[in-house]
DNA sequence: ATAGCAATTATTGTCTACAATATTAGATCA
DNA sequence: TGATCTAATATTGTAGACAATAATTGCTAT
């Protein structure tokens, strides 16, 4: 029997694309999608491009009115801390979840993810792109170890990319990367042990950490820009 | 000024007509969906239906599969139990967020809702459809309270639309109405004093119960029926 | 010059038709 | 009789055209 190719829509595959536009700022926040043009840009009929258009809706990357239109969501400092607060409690969840339902194997390669990261953040002192997405890949690694499905959509499938967004958007790379790398080494021990409890209290603590952090250095930093166009 | 009518679109209507007829089971969970049949149904096209469907995908209230079709979702004693590990995590969350954001009035309403429901127990003894909307709504009103508009959207939004669909299906009408609204009052009364720990405290402690309580029943009762129709 | 209205333009919402894929039914052969 | 391939049917995916609503422009009157 063949490996089922994976089969998709057009729908699903433009909306990736306009994702990545989203998340990386090639689409401006704020800024008015106009279909037909959206359309054209990207060869395909209104149809399936609106449809495209309802998942972002369903991700919150896209706000719609009727009769009028949609735009790309304005991101804030207050949306950001409502993300994190979601964030330190459903994290915390799947961290104990995790510390109970990963296989020997899944936590040998949380473990092998740890210790590229390590690897990374000696060779390329500072380079933080790479750390951005290792820090996705171990949250992610451990929302799949929770085995809640619907635990794993939330978190994977729409909250993240939004966190995606807010770190292209507004520079946040960690300046923090070994503190980052040793919160994530006690975590992976305490689920590595089974402690549930010890890995959900850590997991909290870890993304209370991380905001702490980002707050307080967009304080610093210069105010949001406005990135509407219209 | 006048008032904003309730601008809609056939989409969102015919949606919310569906998530009706899931909910209460008159569409059946398992059960195909077929577009054209179901557009002939509601009085609209194909197009607009299909954007429902995005929707009702979106709340996960039916999966679809590119070439194949849409389902209803099959409802099951693991889904729920995802469902209440969520709840446990995301309600206290919003308890905790309420005891702190809530004005006056909110916590002035939340307390004659509690009210009206203690009336309606005394009242109608076991009567179990108003206890069950109540009890919705006295979540349904703290988690507004938490003033966080995506943990509003994550629960208010989808989440309990599934926690309904299930009470419908299974029948898990409350048979601790008394004990629930115990608990709700010190809820309540953790709120309106602040205490923001002791009420994610008490949410969560309560979630736990009234899951506990439905574990046990649905162990008891029938096994699950397979309302799959295909 | 500006406010308000009317006509035009543009954009979204919806419908119908067609193309591509999956499912079903039937025929052929071992 | 049963399995497998093929043709017919049904269903989903996509495209394009039309209708309804919103936005814009230009005009008029004060």
């Amino acid at each position: 029997m063949l490996m089922q190719e994976e089969i998709t829509t057009l729908a699903k595959k433009v909306c990736d694309r306009i994702v990545k536009d989203i998340i990386t700022g090639t689409i401006a926040q704020g800024q008015k999608l106009n279909e037909p043009e959206l359309a054209r840009i990207h060869g395909i009929s209104r149809g399936p491009l609106r449809e495209a258009m309802s998942r972002l809706e369903s991700m919150r990357l896209i706000t719609r009115t009727p009769n009028i239109g949609a735009r790309v969501v304005t991101l804030s400092y207050e949306e950001l801390l409502e993300i994190y607060q979601i964030r330190e409690s459903l994290e915390g969840l799947a961290a104990k979840l995790a510390a109970k339902a990963m296989t020997v194997e899944e936590k040998g390669n949380l473990r092998l993810l740890l210790n590229s990261h390590r690897k990374h953040i000696l060779d390329t002192q500072g380079q933080s792109y790479f750390q951005q997405e290792g820090d996705v890949d171990f949250h992610y690694c451990i929302v799949h170890g929770s085995k809640n499905k619907r635990l794993i959509d939330m978190l994977a499938g729409d909250l993240y990319q939004l966190v995606r967004m807010y770190r292209y958007q507004f520079s946040l790379s960690s300046n923090r990367p070994q503190q980052a790398l040793k919160e994530h080494d006690q975590i992976c021990s305490a689920i590595e042990e089974g402690d549930e409890d010890l890995a959900e209290w850590l997991m909290k603590r870890h993304i209370n950490n991380a905001r702490n952090n980002i707050m307080q250095r967009m304080q610093i930093q210069s105010p949001i820009q406005d990135g509407n166009t219209q």
